[in-house]
DNA sequence: ATTATTATTAGTAATCATTCCTAATTAAGT
DNA sequence: ACTTAATTAGGAATGATTACTAATAATAAT
C-alpha cells in the first residue's frame, strides 16, 4: 500500500507542481479498491472540490500513469484506473462491471521471460480475465 | 491453425447465414498475423469486395468475437482483432504499433487458478505487454 | 427453379470517451 | 509580495463505435 506523501514527492522531484486537484485525485485512487473511469473519478472529486474540471482529471490521470504512480486498463472502450502498480490480474465482470484485483506472483517471471524471447523492451503489462463475478454468475448458467 | 470451413460450419450450426462479407473478413483474419483494426480490415476487404461497408465489418467482427472464432484486444482506444484464440501474450510496440503474439503455456493454468480463487466464471483472457519492439527500442534508450 | 421469409447489409446519422485549445489562474522560487 | 511558467476550467473538436432503416440476399419450403 502506497502513501500519498511518497507519490507527491515523486511529482515534486520531477519539477511538477503539487496542486489540490492532483492531490485530490491521487488521494481518492489510493483509498479505493474500485477501478474507476475518468468520469467517475471526476464525480467523486467534485464533491469536495466542485471546481475541478473533467479535462483536468483526464490530464492528471495521464500524468500519473506516465510517472507510473497508477495503472490504466481499457475495458469496453473506456479507461479504468487503479493505484495497484504491481503486476496483477484484473478480473472484469461482464455483467455488473466491477473489477477485482488478484495478485499473481508468476506474472513478473512471465513478463521477463516474454521480453527475453521476443526481444521487446517491455515497459508494462496488463492482464485481464473477463467473465461473471460470484454474484452475477448465477444469472448466466 | 484454423480452417475457414470449420469456422463457417460453426456459424451455420448457429443458424447464421454465410455471406460473402463474412467469408471475406474471416478469410483475411485467418491468413494474417497482424492484429488489424476494424478500419484496416475494411480497407483490405474492400479491395476484393468494394461494396462491403464499414458498419458490416464492425458487426461481423462483433459476431465472430461472440462466437469465439476470433479474439479482440483494445489498444490505445482502438479494437484490434486476431484469429489466434488460444491464450497468448500480445506484445504491443508503443512506437510502430505492431502487435506480436507469443505462446505462453502457463496462461491456461493461471487462468483456471484465478477462476478458482476469485470464484469468477471466466470466459476469456487478455494478456498484453507494452513496450518497444526489437526494431524500435534503439530509438528509446 | 421459384417464391417467401427473415437475417443481413449499406450508408449515414448519432453517440460518447477522449483530446485539443486558450485565456485565466496559481504553485513555487526569488 | 512579485514573477513566471506550469496548470486549470470550460468548451469545442475529434474519432472510434453504435444505432437506425430501407433495400438486399441467403436459406428453407414449395
Amino acid at each position: 500500500m502506497q502513501h500519498l506523501e511518497d507519490l507527491t514527492a515523486v511529482l515534486r522531484q520531477e519539477g511538477l507542481r503539487i496542486t489540490p486537484q492532483r492531490v485530490a485525485i491521487l488521494e481518492y485512487l489510493l483509498k479505493t479498491v474500485d477501478h474507476p473511469s475518468a468520469e467517475y473519478v471526476h464525480n467523486v472529486v467534485k464533491k469536495k472540490h466542485p471546481m475541478v474540471s473533467l479535462s483536468t482529471v483526464y490530464k492528471t490521470l495521464d500524468l500519473l500513469k506516465e510517472k507510473k504512480l497508477i495503472n490504466e486498463i481499457e475495458v469496453d472502450g473506456e479507461a479504468r484506473f487503479d493505484a495497484n502498480t504491481e503486476p496483477h490480474i484484473n478480473l472484469v465482470c461482464l455483467n455488473c462491471g466491477k473489477i477485482d484485483d488478484l495478485d499473481e506472483e508468476s506474472l513478473n517471471e512471465i513478463q521477463s521471460r516474454a521480453a527475453k524471447k521476443s526481444k521487446y523492451q517491455v515497459l508494462r503489462g496488463s492482464f485481464e480475465l473477463f467473465g461473471y463475478c460470484n454474484d452475477c454468475k448465477v444469472n448466466f448458467s
